[in-house]
DNA sequence: ATGAAAGCGCTAACAG
DNA sequence: CTGTTAGCGCTTTCAT
């Protein structure tokens, strides 16, 4: 194995000056770095990551905890682990990746052994037992999601209220006054998780303020439990002119049934979805959709954590603007209400 | 920060006799082994890995090379993500996350910088340059899949060209004579994946044997791609009453597609795939299928691995078996060919 | 601009 | 059964 002090004797330097090389702290003469630097290429010199840690108390490692089961799409979970491992690796770092149900014992353990310079923690539930732990670390840490008292954490996420209003405004500015929300598994919703409720809570104030009749239902994403959803949809009001969907899985399922059922997308029903570009384009009528910007939120919350190693520690809620995609699910609804006191064209 | 010497002073005891009581290396007195685990959890005292890293040439991490964007089936990547890390806990390693584009250089770092103690490699190729790499590494290492030459390797898989086999056998049992065969997209077999190419060899191969009449193409899995593949089967050859698919993504699409043709399945067509269990389950018509064990395989290789660490390396191809689960996609074919030299009944 | 040397916290001989 | 101590390879003062 070929350490420092190889290079340094090749070099003819000391291997002070080898390690300044390296880390750019301090000035070094051109002639001097040029003969270290081929040395250590020459030589194929690479630093050993435990000495460095243990010399430096920095890792170069960062953790990310994934949900084992998750409550989202499991596409889009992936794209998060890459996201977050791409832009670590933009930052210098490397990823060790922890599952959820190594629950409070595993941040300790990743955060208290030193393997890692912060953490980042997926799938967080409104009143998590893991924030405390967080809170108290020494390490900085940022959240996916928000959970219902952020205070003193990083936070960052699509806003996912915001979302759900957003696809209330494009039914209702489209005409539509009776609007249906399939959302996650009933499971999801007990849970307490975050972006679910967040989600169901921006449907019903747009809802309301756009004075549409709105009724929401949870849904397993298998045919069964989608014809049960829209029954239960059905039975709790009017029946809808358009539908907002939170709940990725369930899409295929639910066209199928609507399509076998005779109803025409968009001409008899609107449908709106929160979910991936990709799942919103695969489908057989494209699903007008706010997709979640996985990608660009990894890359928040590793950019949040290395704030935080570089000591501005900033927590507070990074929510991401939504952005609705309008495809052909979408339309005027079939029967238009009469304008009321709308002037007379 | 509570380092060893700490505990051993708290104890009163040596350094030594603290991390042996840690490695159970040599044998201590049971009144000992009290004392100094009691100071460990009153100073709640975790040792550091940097320092253990560097004193021990051990990491007690292991690096996981995940595709970026996979051939295989989101879903079921992911499970062999989750079960690398799953397994890898069993064994007291923690994972670090690697993508492929890092290629040869991300296994060149981490294994030279010793931050990890061995490698497992996914979504290997027919001829993969990080191959030659891993034969030269010090860090034993193990392939999910099976590359063109696994010489001085350990891979792990489900046997695919069985797998392959298995669902022709199962179809021509049930009396099928003209099978086809819907593939992955046509680029996962320019690139060579080795899974693919297996499944299709064993595919034709069983073909065969049994004397059907076999097609096979390949398949991109939205609407258009499935109704194109569906096409060339059919210009291939007589209609198949059989078909077999590789394409876990492409399924949806193709019982929606055939349901709207009018197709029955399975009395007017019968439909094995090799996908996951939850997908032939969550499906309009329960899919006959071969799972992949990806928990298996995950678990599989990580012994493997340890097996290394171990002083074993034991290279060598590790193949599962394939295990063909009936659900009601498959049946008798419509019209039964004359049972040709059989006894009459 | 460079070098010498003191640790970082732990493991594993070596010595009883 | 237990203690002493020499590194592991690197970063970072402290000197010059």
């Amino acid at each position: 194995m070929v350490t420092i002090a190889d290079v340094a004797r090749h070099a003819h330097v000391s291997i002070s000056t080898v390690s300044y090389v390296l880390s750019g702290k301090r000035s070094i003469s051109a002639e001097t770095e040029q003969r270290v630097r081929a040395s250590i290429r020459e030589l194929g010199y690479r630093p050993n990551a435990g000495a460095r840690a243990l010399a430096s108390s920095r890792t170069n490692v960062l953790a990310l905890v994934m949900p084992l089961r998750s409550d989202m799409h499991v596409p889009v979970l992936m794209q998060f682990v890459t996201g977050v491992v791409t832009a670590a690796r933009a930052h210098e770092h490397d990823v060790l990746l922890l599952t959820q149900d190594e629950g409070v014992e595993g941040l300790r353990r990743v955060a208290g052994t030193a393997m890692t310079d912060a953490l980042i923690v997926m799938d967080i539930e409104e009143d998590d037992p893991r924030l405390e732990v967080l809170r108290r670390l020494p390490q900085p840490s940022a959240l996916i999601g928000v959970p219902a008292d952020p205070s003193g954490l990083a936070c960052v996420d699509l806003d996912f209220e915001t979302a759900g209003a957003v696809c209330v405004d494009h039914l209702a500015g489209l005409g539509h006054r009776r609007i249906g929300f399939i959302g996650a598994p009933a499971q999801v919703y007990e849970r307490g998780t975050s972006f679910a409720w967040h989600t169901l809570a921006g449907f019903r104030g747009a809802a309301e303020r756009h004075g549409a009749a709105a009724a929401s239902v949870a849904c397993t994403p298998d045919h069964t439990g989608v014809r049960r959803a829209l029954a239960e949809l059905r039975a709790a009001g009017p029946e809808p002119s358009g539908l907002v969907v939170h709940n990725e899985d369930a899409l295929p399922a639910l066209l199928d049934i609507l399509g076998s059922d005779g109803v025409r997308i968009p001409d008899d029903l609107s449908v709106v979805a929160i979910c991936s570009d990709q799942q919103a384009e695969s489908l057989p009528v494209p699903i007008t959709a706010v997709a979640i910007p996985a990608e660009e939120i990894a890359s928040s919350a590793v950019r949040a954590v290395m704030r935080g190693l570089g000591g501005e520690p900033r927590p507070g809620v990074h929510l991401l603007r939504p952005r609705l995609r309008v495809r052909a699910s979408s339309a005027l609804p079939a029967a238009p209400p009469p304008a009321r006191g709308a002037p007379t064209s």
